[in-house]
DNA sequence: GGTCACAATACAAACGTTTGCACACTGTCC
DNA sequence: GGACAGTGTGCAAACGTTTGTATTGTGACC
């Protein structure tokens, strides 16, 4: 009764009811010039009506490729990488090559097992943003299989925009906007020496003969308890910083929707700056101060990348459009200049 | 010199490498009793110095199982399915099923081309949350794998929770507040008949015997655009709608924007409602009130279903929790009434 | 009418695994 | 010391496809 246990139809059931070989069916289904235009007409009308569906398994194993790319993403929930998926789905469709995705759920573990699944699965290509495990980890994979990084620098393959720029443009802004005392937002578990935001913070800091301070930089995990918390910790600073740059937009978001439950108003008592310019900050009120990338194109170029190297090629760098800063309306002046 | 032209490692290599033979391999890689633990030993050793990863698609081809979980997700940007494939994941994961993830950007044929994909590799089953695609082209698929819907009541199998209710109380809640010029956003081509949140949204209106106004039908088609032209329709319309249902809370939050650079203030003048709770509703100013489903209960039972049908069991259909009103500030009474 | 070229098709091997069956080896019992 | 379990290992077939090579069939040419 249940339609799913019906045998599989295969090139053999095709070519049994065509009366020709199999190896026949093979060549008219993939349009081959050697068989008799009447004779492909007639298998792909069989094939469609016996509803025929290759085996990939089959064909990867001869072939020894899938023609699958495997995408591994961190964060689902995160819409910053869905831009990266897009770029990456569109391109791909050019080249005719599927992508599989996973996700990661942010976690090393999951990175792990989601390299080695595509690696099970014979993947063509492995493209890994933003990935969380250690370089060394995938130095040592020896894979058979290319994969193309994106913004890690370090990586034998990589696609990266500037990852310091947009930072310090967001830094200098601040400064410019007369803040001196500016808190910095980490994300959940910086790969160590791998953290161009705080690199920039520092720098900027640096440049305005301001100090560093610890107690300025806060913990992000990604959840909206811990923006929480870091609010609390903030307003009970003294004195309060009168900026605030964060890891990422969500947490931005987090901490103004924080502050405002806590009769503070952004950027009035205090300016926050994000990074990613998803979507919504746009749409959030006030609207947010971020930075750009270009993460769409940075999709595209990774794909690029990733079949020059297939093919045995040197990708090639290509040239990105910079991140941008994106002012509006959760940054201003500090209250003491005003 | 690129490390990508390596030969895989397959099991004949371990095979050769131990002087064993090939099934000896397998079995002790399996973990299989017919192996003196000694060989077993050794040949993991061998498999793990040599960096062996098995061939999925040859697996695949003898077991006809791929142990994967094919999951085809209308919309990765949209941070509601997140929660579902959430779900899905974790609770894949317990039963050693692998899920791969495909994007159809809420698209037709690629929904289609996904379907056709997952067929292709060949995965123990389909997970098919709000699909696009008739009915009619499911039922003709007479796949060899099952397929478990999520929030299709028509299919054969499905996992659903009550689509009207959060819908009904939206709109009570609306009525309530004293609103009786209610708008109501409509989702991007809803399939024609299965669209329970117009069903609610005429209901409660007769119910009250309001008439039902097609001026006050928007369509939004996932655009932040389409949302500005919403807002640009529902200015200009007199008498202004007091209150606006919208299809889902990222048209609620570009909606509330739009009206809000049009110097309209929410819920002041218009009170907006959305649904699916994304996380971000809670974060925005004003927060939003919304309608929270069970996505990621609805995932989990998703897989059981899934699983139960895999070994030719009929599904039983869980007692999911019940979609909840969440009343925040972006709803309050009419302008008139105060 | 025999040879030739060429198109269309068939044959068979291969891809890397799994698995039923056969086989070889060990030690035990009569 | 020979039959007998019982355990560990090897052999070979199978999964569904692709593809190099062999084979057949067709017609043209001398």
């Amino acid at each position: 009764m249940s339609s799913f246990v019906r045998k599989r139809v295969t090139i053999k059931d095709i070519a049994q009811a065509a009366d020709v070989a199999p190896s026949t069916v093979t060549r008219a289904l993939q349009g081959s010039v050697r068989v008799r235009p009447a004779t492909r007409e007639r298998i792909g009308a069989i094939a469609q009506e016996l509803g025929y569906v290759p085996n990939r398994a089959a064909r990867t194993l001869v072939k020894r490729s899938s023609g699958l790319i495997g995408l591994v993403i961190p964060d689902m929930t995160n819409p910053f990488f869905a831009a990266l998926a897009r770029g990456i789905e569109t391109e791909a469709a050019k080249h005719d090559m599927r992508i599989v995705i996973n996700d990661t759920l942010a976690q090393e573990s999951a990175e792990r097992a989601a390299v080695r699944l595509f690696l099970e699965l014979d993947v063509d290509g492995l493209l890994v943003p933003m990935a969380r495990c250690p370089q060394d980890y995938y130095d040592k994979l020896a894979s058979p299989v290319p994969i193309v990084h994106v913004n890690r620098p370090d990586a034998r393959y990589h696609v990266s925009c500037d990852r310091v720029g947009g930072s310090l443009d967001i830094m200098r802004h601040l400064i410019e906007l007369g803040h001196r005392q500016i808190g910095f937002v980490r994300g959940p578990t910086p790969p160590p020496g791998r953290e161009p935001k705080m690199q920039a913070y520092r720098q900027v800091l640096m440049e305005n003969g301001l100090d560093y301070n610890p107690d300025l930089i806060f913990a992000f995990d990604g959840t909206i308890k811990s923006a929480d918390r870091i609010a609390d910790r903030l307003v009970h600073l003294s004195p309060m910083p009168s900026a605030v740059f964060a890891w990422n937009d969500i947490s931005a978001i987090a901490l103004i929707h924080a502050l405002h439950t806590r009769g503070l108003s952004v950027p009035k008592d205090l300016s926050i700056a994000g990074h990613d310019d998803i979507e919504l900050s746009r749409l959030v009120n006030p609207a947010l101060t971020t930075v750009a990338w270009p993460m769409y194109e940075l999709g595209q170029h990774a794909v690029r990348s990733l079949l020059r190297v297939t093919q045995g090629l040197e990708p090639q760098q290509p040239d990105l459009p910079k991140p941008k800063l994106v002012v509006r309306a959760s940054t201003g002046s500090p209250k003491a200049a005003r």
